[in-house]
DNA sequence: CTTGACTTTGACGTCAACGTCAAGGTTTAG
DNA sequence: CTAAACCTTGACGTTGACGTCAAAGTCAAG
């Protein structure tokens, strides 16, 4: 199939087709033309590399993540202890970033604690 | 004092202080020579900037906050009922991104859990 | 007076995953 | 054969709070 319905079947813009291929995540085939021609299996590895982004991962990792994985018809998994490593690390800086946001947040409930401290009636 | 002092007093860099000038935060008076010349007074300001940006707010935002908030000695507090709901509905947000980290963390603990299904000894 | 510390205004660089044209080939249905 | 749909490679724009020079003026001390 050519990128158009790639795109369709995938619910991924053309543009992040192409992007993920000039980041290495993706290498169709191309016609003389210079078409691109990606076969049924992108379908499922275009789902994986939504499913890794959306795990947070940049594409820089995600293509060195992508070799050590295996699907499992959906469900992934990683294979090389490094990258099980790396993804451990991930979600620690993950849990990193939650508790910044509640300190945060917690912030935020502190000013409006201290609401106008104005009139008592 | 000149924008060094400022600086050295509030840990905050000369670039950041020309920028939250730029965006008028901050309004320091001019030597004849167009040295900026800051008040004792720019020292908690410049910390109530920083809290408000820890809180996740944008410097727009906060230019439009703080004509709004009453410092009683470190403690800030919001007194225009349009800047409370804009916190609220701020507060809200983090709390949104707070639950998308989650669900990405909970995204990775599922890849993680299914780490390799090799040979079982 | 001079040197070195301090300051000024630009103005481009950063980080990420694309969005959004623009100009121009390719394919295909009719 | 032709118009419509599809595709290609650039290449700049987006978002935010600054970092990082660069060229040049100012000030304080000796």
């Amino acid at each position: 199939m050519r990128i158009g319905e790639l795109s369709r079947r995938t619910g991924v813009s053309e543009r992040a087709l192409r992007y993920y291929e000039e980041q290495g995540l993706l290498r169709p085939e191309r016609r003389p033309s210079g078409y691109r021609v990606y076969r049924d299996a992108d379908v499922p590895a275009v789902r994986r590399i939504r499913v890794l982004l959306a795990a947070g991962l940049g594409v820089a990792q995600i293509a060195q993540a992508l070799p050590c994985m295996v699907d499992d018809d959906g469900l992934l998994a990683p294979t090389c202890p490094e990258l099980v490593a790396a993804l451990v690390e991930h979600r620690d800086r993950i849990g990193e970033a939650i508790d910044e946001l509640e300190a945060t947040r917690a912030n935020l409930d502190a000013i409006l604690a201290a609401e106008v401290p104005r009139l008592s009636p």
